[in-house]
DNA sequence: AGCGCATCTGGACGACTGTCAAGATTTCGT
DNA sequence: ACGAAATCTTGACAGTCGTCCAGATGCGCT
């Protein structure tokens, strides 16, 4: 083994444990952002939420904004997963809407706090300029998400949908959104309501036959 | 005039011109956050859009909740009159809807900051107890404007609205959420979009006849 | 074993925060 | 015009913030 392929496999093995550590620190931030806010979060409280002093926040990211933006691409990977797993396979229209809606009532439920995050780092993008970018690319993320559903709802009703992508993905979450604050203020309702609607927007959403 | 009148007009005025003041700084406050956003907003950056000095935010205020408390209160007197001149007569359905799309545009392009300043507020209800009451009760009447068009514009089409309010209102705030997203990140058709899909969505609300 | 580098700690820094109070200034009825 | 009450300014306070750094600690290699 030559000096050059060893100074490879160590610079190699140093990355990934870098890489891991920015993962760790990510996810801990993670937990932070979505208890308390983003107006409310500090490196500290984020380091506490770690198994690491607040210090080495600064050693494995460039500053404040470096470690925010970490965590939203991350935050991104975790939603594609939640959302992903709300239909796999489903072999009749009203299956599929109500696998749909039943995945977007469990969500909301047990990611509350996650999706909190997410409407609160939106809000933020629409003042800081930095967050922009990246809030921009989840959110169509998510709205391919939601059109890969509609759509095959649409096939499976054996009509093509007439709605817009992006309109389509507006309008259930601003559905969602309005379950979730419901949610949160401990307001009976938000769950069936949010399942009730979902459903009655996906029908209106295919032309009747 | 016995002393007791001449007493009572005497505290009558201080008390007009103590909500006078609270007004005119409740102004600056709303001006401030709206430009800076939630988290980045401060008393004495609200106290130099005013033309007094910090200080003085803790002779009119307990603190800087019940700053924020009476700033959205009062942010939603101008959200009703903002969305109140939207419609004002139309005599058509198709003249209403119009005129419902027109105004969406304009407030999404003039009042944008102000806009965003209550997707933050309405997004830190979801973390901080003390927030949710007056923004719930702000959604509630913004639900109930949207409600007051729709219906009417339901009437002039002859046939009543089957949607619920909630979800009727649910699905406009997210177009709406969606194009000043949009609006800010300088995308193209953010302002057509939203006309498109506000007179789309209003002509499904309503079912053919 | 001992060297060298990666990793981590804990404290210090200046800037900023919300809050408060003492005193200066203005207002206003008499 | 005088005095008291309302109003406003100014500076201080105890914290917290992001950032940085000198030094301790750990680990892998020879």
């Amino acid at each position: 083994m030559s000096t050059a392929e060893k100074a490879d496999r160590v610079s190699r093995r140093q990355v990934d444990k870098f890489e891991e550590r920015r993962r760790e620190l990510a996810a801990a931030a993670l937990t932070t952002l979505s208890e308390l806010g983003y107006a409310r979060t500090s490196l500290r409280e984020i380091a506490q939420n770690s198994s690491f002093s607040h210090g080495v926040l600064h050693y494995y990211f460039r500053d404040k904004v470096d470690v925010i933006t970490y965590c939203v691409r991350q935050y991104k990977a975790a939603c594609v997963l939640r959302y992903d797993q709300i239909v796999t396979t489903a072999d009749t229209a009203d299956g599929l809407a109500r696998g749909f809606a039943d995945g977007l009532v469990a969500t909301l439920v047990e990611d509350a706090t996650m999706h909190r995050l997410w409407y609160d780092l939106r809000s933020q993008a629409l003042f800081e300029e930095s967050f922009r970018a990246d809030v921009t690319e989840i959110d169509a993320t998510l709205e391919r998400m939601v059109w890969r559903i509609v759509s095959r709802y649409g096939e499976l009703r054996g009509a093509p949908v007439p709605t817009p992508s992006a309109m389509t993905y507006a309008m259930f979450d601003g559905l969602f959104q309005q379950a979730l604050l419901r949610h949160f203020s401990a307001r009976p309702g938000a769950t069936t309501d949010l399942h009730a609607s979902v459903l009655d927007l996906l029908g209106r959403l295919v032309p009747r036959s």
